[in-house]
DNA sequence: TCAAAAGTGTTTCTGCTACACCCATGC
DNA sequence: GCATGGGTGTAGCAGAAACACTTTTGA
């Protein structure tokens, strides 16, 4: 039991880092940024962007603080997904992390850049991932889950859409998301029904394919009244 | 940025803490454990069992290390309800905490007992909470909120009930983790219809109040015949 | 003219909700 | 005999799933 110092500047500390599973959109398929490590451990791995907790700030602001630092990128929507703290996840020592989740809109992907501690910088299709530093792996896989969450508690899809949208669109990144199939006139039913989405004059900027797909915007309103009324449990 | 070392021990580094969620239920309310600190700061204070992170343990096994030294309770059931990192968290300098979140079952109440941090170590209704110290407010109710995920997603009810229980048991449970009213007939069909509970010969111990109530007992079979129905996404 | 993409409506089933009466026991 | 607690069934509704054809355009 921790009895021997009367304070806590007394007991042993562990280095705490951040790290970033930045999700976006492409219209087809989903994709997450990783960067490739600039120096050891792993060096010329892919992994997730993040770094070490600074004293004047919250874990939270240490995950935006360096996923602009080594990327760019300024997320709207961020949540934390969990710690890792095994004992060898580093070979440089003892450290524990906190993991994010965040999501990009289609437009500022771009933006992404390598920072100091990368070489490079890439969005993978999340099918299409390159094996990972540390316990990345591990961590995809629980910022995957909390994505399906944000997704089905909160509007985060709509943060990783454009401003306007096709329903095709939306259900592409569904399947990606849940992985699985959803039924096309089910799906747009169900949706359309919700009244989250609004029909926006299409300003005839493509008319490539055929039976151009309707534009939609997220209305904020009609979400809340959704939500309100499922809200159960 | 973090450019300045070359490996982690040259970073700041927080004090890390776990504190402890745990609920139980006594066949009336769910209950949550609190010790009163019988140290600065927050002195005679109400607050979570926790401590310091060790430095050959991982964050889950120090919050179960923890919780048998300052209660003596060993939960089955332990989750990771999220970080707490405000700067002025605890007066005492920086500290950051992983917070857990545990069940155990009626039998084991009992067996929780004050450790050498703690003045005294008692199970409150969560309706009638003491005042907490640190941010502990905000602790509970991720917590609360991560008990009902639990119990939506996993067995997580049955244990926290005996191994035997009655319907009426089951609902006062429901009703106190999810606080709103379920109707009686609704709740016992869900429930006798999904299969994940099987009925139990009353050993007629108890033939106490009117119209005796049927015991039950948690099928594991039959609940994950259920879940693998349900799990849609 | 054919393939690809997108729009649209109906039916069925299942799960959830609402709701009332009877029975046994203890006081 | 009455209050308490617990057992049981039915009818309506809403959300999910299954399912096929038509239209437009580009190759």
């Amino acid at each position: 039991m921790n009895k021997k110092g009367t304070f806590s500047y007394n007991y042993w500390r562990p280095a705490v880092t951040v790290d970033n599973v930045v999700f976006s959109f492409d219209g087809t398929h989903l994709n997450v940024l990783l960067i490739r490590r600039g120096r050891p451990p792993f060096k010329d791995c892919w992994a997730f962007p993040g770094g070490f907790l600074d004293e004047q700030e919250t874990l939270e602001e240490a995950a935006r603080r360096e996923l602009k630092e080594e990327t760019g990128l300024t997320p709207k929507y961020l949540i934390e997904i969990g710690s890792f703290s095994a004992l060898d996840r580093d070979p440089r020592g003892r450290t524990i992390t906190i993991a994010y989740a965040s999501v990009v809109r289609p437009g500022q992907t771009e933006n992404a850049t390598a920072g100091d501690d990368a070489d490079d910088c890439q969005w993978f299709p999340i099918v299409e991932m390159p094996p990972l530093a540390f316990d990345h792996a591990d961590i995809f896989q629980k910022a995957l889950f909390m994505l399906r969450i944000g997704i089905i508690r909160d509007p985060v899809a709509f943060m990783l859409l454009d401003d306007t949208f096709t329903l095709p669109e939306m259900q592409r990144l569904y399947t990606d998301v849940f992985n699985r199939e959803f039924d096309r006139r089910n799906f747009q039913k169900k949706f359309l029904a919700s009244g989250m989405l609004s029909p926006v004059r299409s300003n005839d900027e493509e008319k490539k394919s055929a039976h151009a797909p309707i534009h939609y915007r997220f209305n904020e309103e009609g979400y809340m009244q959704f939500k309100e009324k499922v809200t159960k449990c």
